[in-house]
RNA sequence: GUGGUUGUAGUUCAGUUGGUUAGAACGCCUGAUUGUGGUUCAGGAGGUCGUGGGUUCGAGUCCCAUCUUCCACCCCA
């Protein structure tokens, strides 16, 4: 019986025309990350949830998606345990998981890997991740990372590099209308530590992340719950106020951190990366230091950004930041990293949206071998053999139809010239090589065929 | 995970207070045109109304469940 076939929720098909695009924006960034000395890396779309719990916090422990052990997953499991609930009998039908990201399998290769790479070990990584999310705009449960990270060394000049492969790829795809966010986990700690909510950091962070969402005199009555003086708020207002240019709100923040060591240690931080921006020969003007930036994922540290588009309605398109110990829970201590993440179907939806996805014009057959009859037929595959040796992509329609038919299949495939066969080129042998939009055509030999059409490259 | 929303032809959508045989546009196929695509004209095919139950003489229309879509939370690329 004919069964009508679904998607699974969340996970979507992607046509010759949405692939097209796609590849566009991949072989950009992929272009842009070589040209910085990132090395490719793949790792399996499964991982044991023993690399994967615990890293994202508990909101990312339950969006991971579980697979069921293989075979009679229920036969080592007892009664008793089977009606504990799902949280004693999970980890007893299920070890392994669909990542949740490619940073934490990227620490772990690097883990198991750490004999044979170089430190510093800059590579680059294209995959999709799943997350067992409700889907809506821009959310998706299995969507694609591009990620860049640099592992093993604590030098800022990484942010740095990571900030202009922003700018660089944005501006390879003609996209301006972004935002780049960027703060320092160490600013939050010193804000949270003169607010005396150092015991809080991590409730505290989350209220204050809600603040462009929620607005301040809710985050203030939220932060009040967990305890902040009315001292400490004030602070806080007063650190909210603060207005300007990148430099200026940094020097004025350290006046009010001045007392938090790690507070005025990631001010340095964030000064000493946008500095190096400069040094590169990139414009700051799109980076804003944001003090309200918390970013969720629980294993960063350091310096800590996000792009978002400014013109449109979007989550963030890229985000990154500095974790100083994601490999110390696999064993490896002392090893700090720092990542960059491109949401590649969110900057699909941007551009989309947008309207600066480029005519493709280019698609992928140059010219449709037109064969009358069988006999036209041979003729074709010999033709179709030399244009394809002098580089030329070229297709035949594979069976005997009407021209009609074969011209509307060039038509509709975007196919730009066609070379009609039939008993009188054979006879010639000269081919008539028509260019559909302008309905031109005349006959040459295959030798100015493939001239012609090698010319029309350039 | 919480609250809401959506689903009718390949696509975008009509479909009245429940009432004969569920429509349109575009697309698709065939022909006008047996050596020429797009334009035009003529004709044609295509629907378990998301799925499963229920109410009713009668359900695309009302009720329940489920799946899916989109949205707001939570969180995030």
């Amino acid at each position: 019986m004919a069964q009508k076939p679904s998607l699974p929720k969340g996970t979507r098909d992607f046509g010759p025309e949405q692939m097209f695009k796609r590849n566009y924006i991949i072989d950009t960034i992929k272009e842009v990350f070589k040209k910085y000395g990132f090395m490719p890396l793949e790792t399996p779309a499964m991982e044991n949830l023993s690399v994967l719990t615990g890293k994202y916090g508990d909101e990312g422990d339950q969006l991971l998606f579980r697979i069921l052990n293989s075979g009679d997953f229920l036969s080592k499991v007892s009664d008793t345990e089977l009606t504990e609930g799902y949280k004693t009998l999970s980890p007893k039908i299920s070890e392994k998981g669909l990542k949740y990201d490619l940073t934490v399998p990227f620490a772990r290769y690097v883990v198991m890997n750490q004999h044979d790479v170089t430190f510093p070990f800059k590579r680059y990584q294209i995959q999709p991740v799943w997350r067992a999310d409700r889907p809506q705009k821009g959310r998706y449960r299995e969507f694609y990372q591009c990620d860049a990270d640099i592992i093993g060394t604590n030098s800022l000049v990484c942010e740095a590099e990571l900030m202009a492969m922003v700018q660089e790829v944005y501006k390879k795809l003609s996209f301006d209308a972004y935002q780049i966010s960027i703060s320092n986990r160490k600013i939050l700690e010193g804000i949270s530590e003169v607010c005396g909510a150092k015991d809080e950091f991590g409730r505290f962070c989350v209220i204050l992340d809600k603040l462009d969402k929620i607005g301040q005199e809710k985050v203030f009555s939220e932060l009040s719950e967990v305890g902040l003086t009315k001292q400490s708020l004030q602070t806080l207002e007063s650190i909210l106020a603060i207005e300007g240019n990148n430099t200026s709100k940094l020097d004025e923040l350290a006046n009010i951190l001045a007392n938090s060591e790690v507070g005025m240690l990631g001010i340095a931080e964030v000064k000493e990366t946008l500095n190096n921006l400069s040094l590169l020969g990139f414009l700051t003007d799109k980076i804003s230091v944001d003090f309200t930036l918390a970013r969720g994922l629980s294993y960063y540290t350091g310096i800590i950004y996000e792009v978002k588009p400014t013109s449109i309605q979007m989550g963030t398109i890229t985000a990154g930041g500095r974790y100083d110990n994601l490999t110390g829970i696999f064993g490896l201590q002392g090893i700090s990293g720092v990542g960059i993440s491109f949401g590649i179907d969110r900057i699909y939806d941007t551009l989309e949206e947008l309207n600066l996805f480029p005519n493709s014009d280019a698609k992928y057959s140059k010219v449709l071998l037109v064969p009358f009859d069988d006999e036209a037929q041979k003729q074709a595959l010999q033709l179709l053999g030399q244009l394809r040796a002098a580089g030329i992509a070229s297709e035949v329609f594979p069976e005997p139809a009407k021209m009609k038919k074969q011209l509307g299949y060039a038509d509709k495939k975007g196919i730009p010239y066609v070379l009609l066969i039939g008993s009188e080129e054979i006879k010639q042998q000269r081919f008539t090589l028509k260019y559909m939009e302008t309905g031109k055509q005349d006959m040459f030999s295959i030798e100015d065929v493939i001239k012609n059409l090698q010319e029309e490259d350039h």
